[in-house]
RNA sequence: GGGCGGCUAGCUCAGUUGGUCAGAGCGCCUGGUUUACACCCAGGAGGUCGGGGGUUCGAACCCCUCGCCGCCCACCA
C-alpha cells in the first residue's frame, strides 16, 4: 500500500543513487541509436546553484530524458569552469579573513597551489546540487576547463591561431581594472550613471595671444594631454589651428590640431585629447602620430610621467588637486554638474580606466564570418529566433577581443619571451626552446609570459574539448557537433558567439545545432535576483520545501516567458499538489485492483469510457510529444497537467467508480486494465519533468515485475486512430450533463443528499441509447435519485438544455417559483444575446461572401442551437408561469 | 542615441497562422465527512485585453501613434 503521500526527502536520494548505479546516465552502446549530445553550461566553480541553473539544468535534463526515452544514446555533458576572476577573488578574500599574508606576499606558485586546494575541497559543491535537482548528467565524463585535456586543447587553439595570425600580441588601449590590475574584455564592463561635473579649463596659447577653453570630466587626464582638437570646418578656430597652448601645471607645449572628431556643438567646440586615456583620443592620436602619455600606475595612481608633486596620488586626488591648481592660476573658466556613464568593472565594481598596455589579442573580426554565416544560412539556429538579431549585430560590429588577464588563475599563455623581446609561441617550454634554439643558434634564458587568458577563452572550446579534441576520440566523432544549447541572454555574447567562432574555426562544424535561450529568474517584484538585494531564491530551500519534482515542473511551466520568470512559491505549492494528485490517482488504482494486464490492447476496448480516455491518453501523449519536440516546454506541462487532473483524476477515475462498483465484470476487468495502462502511461510522459515521483510510482505501483527502470523506459508512441469520435462525443454529452445538474444545484441551493430525480424531454433514439448505457454514472456524478425520458417536464423542476432534449430536474421542494422563472430570464437572455449577434453577422453580406465558408457555417450552427435553446427555456418558462 | 522585450481577471501568466460572448493557476466567495486525495471535491464572482487611430466582413492578435515598465548596446568635451 502506498503511503498518503510521496516523500521526496527520502526518496529522492535513493532514486538518484538507482539511477547513476544503472549506468542510465551514459549513452547508450547501441551504435544504430539516434544520437542527441549536449554539454551543459559549466557553472563557476565557485558558484552555489542558483535559480537560473535550476531553471537551466532542468530544461536540458527534461531534453536529455526525453531523448533517452526515445532511444536516442543522449549524452549530457557536465562541468564546471573555473571562472579566472571570480575564482581568484575568493581564495583571496579566504586568505585575508584567514589573518594569512596576501597573495603578492605569498607568490604565484603558492597562490595557484592554494586554489587548486580551495577547488577540491569546495568546487564540487554546484556539481553535487545539481544531483539535488535530479540531471541526469553523465559524471564519468565530467570535466574541468583546467583539467589536463582541455588544457592542451587551450595551448593547441593559441597555437595555431597565432600561427594563422589570429591571435597577436599589441600595445593598445585596453579597460583596465585597477583593483585587480588586469585588462578585462569590452564585455565584462558596465556603465553606470554617475553625477560628476564638467570643468571648464582655459588653456593658454603658448605665444600669449589669448586662450582656447577645453570641459572635462577627468581633470587629472590633463596631465597627459598631448594635444587640444578643433574641427577643421570650426571658424572660430581655424586661426589657432598648427599653434601650440602651454598645458597648464605640466608646462608642455601641445599643439592645437584639426580633427573631424572635435564636435563644433558641444562644449566650447575644442577638446584637450589625452591618447593614453580616452578611446577616442587614442584614435584621434594615431591619427596625428601624437606622443602617448601614460600617466597612471596599474593602481590608478599617479606616475613618474607626472610633475614630480603629483606622483603617488590616487587618480581622484588627482582630479581634486587639478582642479584646484586651475582654480589658482585663474583658469577655471566653469563648473557645470552633469550625469554621465561611467564604465566600471563588473566584477571589481571599480571604475576602469583607459590604459595602455601590452595585451594578446584575437582576431575576432575574421572568425566573426564563419559564425555569422552559419547562422544566416540555419546551420545554427536560436530559439526564440530573434535572438539572432541580437547575435548578428554583436558579431558583424565585433571588435578585437583582448585576451590576456593579468591574473594567476587561469591558462597561462603558452608564449615564452627570449631577452631580445622575441617571443616565441608554442604548445610546450621544450618547443620554444627548441624554436629559440633556432632562432638564437645558441641557448639563450626564456621567460614564459606572464599572464593568463581569460576564462571564456577556454570556454570557447568547450563543446568539442569537453569531447577529447584534438584527439579525434570517439567521442568526438559521435558526440560532436551537439544537438542543443540550453542558456541564458546574458552570455550569448561572452559564450555562443565565441563556441561559434572557434567551433567553425577548428572543427569545420557548428558546435550546437540550435541554440535555446532560456528566460531569465527575476523574483516575485521582477527584480534580478543578486546577494546585494537579499532577494535570492535558493532552489535548494526550494527542493527542501517542495521537493524537486515540484521545483522541476513549476520551471518548465513557466519557461515559456520570453525574458524573464517571476517565481513565487505559492506557485511551486500548485505543483507541488500537482505531483500529490497523481500520487492519490495511484492508491486509488491500487485499491481498486487495477494492475498491468499482459497483453492489453487499449485501442481494441470496447466501453465508452475506456474507448474515450483510450483517444484522450493518445492526445496527450501526441500533444506532449510535439511539444517537447518543439522545445514549448510550458506546452508540454500544461497539457499533463490538464491530461492528469483535469481528465485523467477529474473524470476519468470518477466515470470508473461505479463500474468498479457494478457488477458487470468485463466492464470492471476492461477498465481495471485501462486505469493502469493509462497510469503507465501518465507515468512515462511525465518522467522528463518529474523524474523522481514518478520513478517511485513506476516501482511501487507495478502489479506485473517491471523491467528495470522508469527512466530508461520507452517513450509512448500513440497512434491518432485511438480518437474515437463517437466515444468522445458520448462522454463529453455526459460531461455537460452531469456539469448542467451540479450547477443547477449549486444555484438553486438544493442540499448536497438530496436526491431529486432527472427527466429528459425530447431525446432523441441516440439519446436515448446514452442515457440508457450510462444511467447508473449520471446518477452517480450527478447524485440524482433517478433518470429517465419523458415525454413533458413534471410540475416543480428547473430546466436546462442539453444537446437537442431539456432536462428537467424535479427540485421542487427547493425552489421558488419566482426564483426560477427569474434564473431562465436570465439564461433566455443570454441565448437571445447570442441569437442576435449572430443573426447579425450572418445578415452581413460581406461576412457571408468573404468569410471562410467554415466559419459561415459554424456561425449558422450556432444561431440555429441557440434559437433551439432559447425556445426550450420560453416553453418551461411559459410553464411555470401557468402554474403560478 | 541604437536595439529588444513587456503592458490581458486582485496576483503570476497562457492565448499557436486575426474567426465560437477572452483562458489557467493562485487568491477570494458559497457549499461539501461522495470509502484516492482538505496538498481534496463541487460551484461562483471577477477583465472596456495600457491609451488613441487605422486595415478588415471580423482585431487581444496586423499597421501607425502615444504612454508607462524592464533589459541590451553605444556614450567620461
Amino acid at each position: 500500500m502506498l503511503d498518503k503521500t510521496f516523500d521526496p526527502k527520502t526518496a529522492e536520494p535513493r532514486l538518484y543513487r538507482e539511477w547513476e548505479a544503472s549506468g542510465a546516465f551514459s549513452p547508450r552502446d547501441d551504435p544504430a541509436a539516434p544520437v542527441f549530445s549536449m554539454a551543459i553550461p559549466p557553472p563557476n566553480i565557485t558558484g552555489a546553484l542558483h535559480i537560473g541553473h535550476a531553471l537551466n539544468a532542468t530544461l536540458q535534463d527534461v531534453l536529455t530524458r526525453f531523448a533517452r526515452m526515445r532511444g536516442a544514446a543522449a549524452l549530457w555533458l557536465p562541468g564546471t569552469d573555473h571562472a579566472g576572476i571570480a575564482t581568484q577573488m575568493v581564495v583571496e578574500r579566504q586568505l585575508a579573513a584567514e589573518g594569512n599574508i596576501g597573495r603578492r606576499e605569498l607568490g604565484r606558485e603558492a597562490f595557484v597551489e592554494r586554489v587548486w586546494e580551495w577547488k577540491e575541497r569546495s568546487g564540487g559543491t554546484i556539481v553535487d546540487q545539481l544531483r539535488r535537482l535530479g540531471a541526469s548528467c553523465d559524471w564519468s565524463r565530467q570535466r574541468f576547463t583546467l583539467d589536463e585535456g582541455l588544457s592542451a586543447a587551450v595551448r593547441k587553439v593559441f597555437v595555431t591561431l597565432h600561427k594563422q595570425k589570429l591571435i597577436y600580441r599589441a600595445k593598445r588601449l585596453v579597460n583596465w581594472d585597477p583593483h585587480f590590475q588586469t585588462a578585462i574584455s569590452d564585455l565584462e564592463v558596465e556603465q553606470r550613471e554617475m553625477d560628476g561635473h564638467y570643468w571648464h579649463f582655459a588653456y593658454p596659447l603658448e605665444d600669449g595671444s589669448g586662450e582656447i577653453v577645453v570641459a572635462t570630466t577627468r581633470p587629472e587626464t590633463m596631465l597627459g594631454d598631448t594635444a587640444v582638437a578643433v574641427h577643421p570646418g570650426d571658424e572660430r578656430y581655424t586661426p589657432l589651428i598648427g599653434k601650440c597652448v602651454r598645458l597648464p601645471i605640466v608646462g608642455r607645449p601641445i599643439p592645437i590640431i584639426a580633427d573631424d572628431y572635435a564636435d563644433p556643438e558641444k562644449g566650447s567646440g575644442a577638446v584637450k585629447i589625452t591618447p593614453a586615456h580616452d578611446f577616442n583620443d587614442f584614435k584621434v592620436g594615431q591619427r596625428h602620430n601624437l606622443p602617448m602619455i601614460n600617466i597612471f600606475d596599474p593602481f590608478a595612481r599617479v606616475n613618474d610621467n607626472a610633475p614630480a608633486a603629483w606622483r603617488g596620488l590616487d587618480r581622484l586626488a588627482a582630479r581634486a588637486k587639478v582642479v584646484a591648481e586651475i582654480e589658482a592660476l585663474g583658469l577655471l573658466r566653469g563648473i557645470e554638474p552633469t550625469r554621465h556613464a561611467v564604465p566600471h568593472g563588473d566584477r571589481s565594481g571599480v571604475a576602469l580606466e583607459p590604459y595602455l598596455t601590452d595585451q594578446w589579442w584575437v582576431d575576432a573580426k575574421t572568425l566573426a564570418g564563419p559564425a555569422i554565416a552559419a547562422v544566416e544560412d540555419g546551420r545554427t539556429v536560436f530559439e526564440p529566433k530573434n535572438w539572432e538579431k541580437t547575435y548578428f549585430d554583436w558579431l558583424r560590429n565585433i571588435e578585437p577581443w583582448c585576451i590576456s588577464r593579468q591574473l594567476w588563475w587561469g591558462h597561462r599563455i603558452p608564449a615564452w619571451h627570449g631577452p631580445d623581446g622575441r617571443v616565441f609561441v608554442a604548445e610546450s617550454e621544450a618547443e620554444a626552446k627548441a624554436a629559440a634554439l633556432e632562432a638564437y643558434g645558441r641557448d639563450e634564458p626564456l621567460r614564459q609570459d606572464e599572464d593568463v587568458l581569460d576564462t571564456w577563452f577556454s570556454s570557447a572550446l568547450w563543446p568539442f574539448s569537453t569531447l577529447g579534441w584534438p584527439e579525434r576520440t570517439e567521442d568526438l566523432q559521435r558526440f560532436y557537433p551537439t544537438d542543443t544549447l540550453v542558456t541564458g541572454f546574458d552570455i550569448i555574447f561572452f559564450w555562443v558567439a565565441r563556441m561559434m567562432m572557434m567551433g567553425l574555426h577548428f572543427t569545420g562544424e557548428v558546435p550546437f545545432r540550435r541554440v535555446f535561450i532560456n528566460a531569465l529568474i527575476r523574483d516575485a517584484e521582477g527584480a534580478k535576483m543578486s546577494k546585494s538585494k537579499g532577494n535570492v531564491m535558493d532552489p535548494l530551500a526550494l527542493v527542501d520545501a517542495y521537493g524537486a519534482d515540484a521545483l522541476r515542473f513549476t520551471l518548465t511551466a513557466m519557461s515559456g516567458q520570453a525574458r524573464d520568470i517571476k517565481l513565487s512559491t505559492q506557485r511551486i505549492e500548485g505543483y507541488r499538489n500537482f505531483g500529490t494528485k497523481l500520487w492519490n490517482a495511484a492508491r486509488f488504482c491500487e485499491i481498486n485492483g487495477c494492475v498491468a494486464v499482459e497483453g492489453f490492447d487499449p485501442g481494441a476496448a470496447t466501453g465508452t469510457v475506456n474507448r474515450w480516455i483510450a483517444g484522450e491518453a493518445a492526445k496527450a501523449s501526441r500533444a506532449v510529444t510535439a511539444a517537447l519536440d518543439a522545445r514549448a516546454f510550458d506546452e508540454a506541462a500544461g497539457a499533463l497537467y490538464r491530461f492528469v487532473w483535469n481528465i485523467y483524476c477529474d473524470w476519468f477515475l470518477e466515470l470508473a467508480k461505479p463500474i468498479l462498483n457494478g457488477d458487470d465484470e468485463a466492464a470492471k476487468a476492461e477498465t481495471r486494465a485501462m486505469a493502469a495502462w493509462v497510469l503507465d502511461l501518465i507515468l512515462r510522459l511525465l518522467h522528463p519533468v518529474m523524474p523522481f515521483l514518478t520513478e517511485e510510482l513506476w516501482a511501487k505501483t507495478a502489479a506485473a515485475p517491471r523491467e528495470g527502470l522508469l527512466i530508461a523506459a520507452a517513450w509512448p508512441d500513440l497512434p491518432e486512430s485511438w480518437l474515437d469520435p463517437d466515444a468522445d462525443a458520448e462522454i463529453g454529452w455526459l460531461i455537460a450533463l452531469v456539469t448542467e445538474v451540479r450547477q443547477l444545484r449549486a444555484e438553486t441551493n438544493v442540499p448536497p443528499a438530496a436526491r431529486p430525480a432527472l427527466a429528459l424531454i425530447g431525446a432523441g433514439e441516440a439519446t436515448r441509447a446514452r442515457l440508457a448505457r450510462h444511467r447508473d454514472l449520471i446518477v452517480s456524478l450527478a447524485r440524482l435519485g433517478s433518470i429517465e425520458a419523458a415525454p413533458a417536464a413534471p410540475a416543480g423542476s428547473a430546466l436546462f438544455v442539453i444537446g437537442e432534449a431539456a432536462a428537467a430536474l424535479a427540485i421542487a421542494q427547493h425552489i421558488d417559483l419566482a426564483g426560477e422563472t427569474a434564473r431562465l430570464g436570465k439564461e433566455i437572455a443570454g441565448h437571445a444575446a447570442d441569437i442576435e449577434r449572430t443573426t447579425r453577422k450572418l445578415g452581413n453580406p460581406d461576412f457571408v461572401a468573404r468569410a471562410p465558408e467554415a466559419v459561415v457555417e459554424e456561425n449558422r450552427d450556432r444561431l440555429a442551437e441557440a434559437q433551439n435553446a432559447k425556445a426550450r427555456l420560453e416553453a418551461a418558462r411559459a410553464r411555470l408561469e401557468a402554474l403560478a
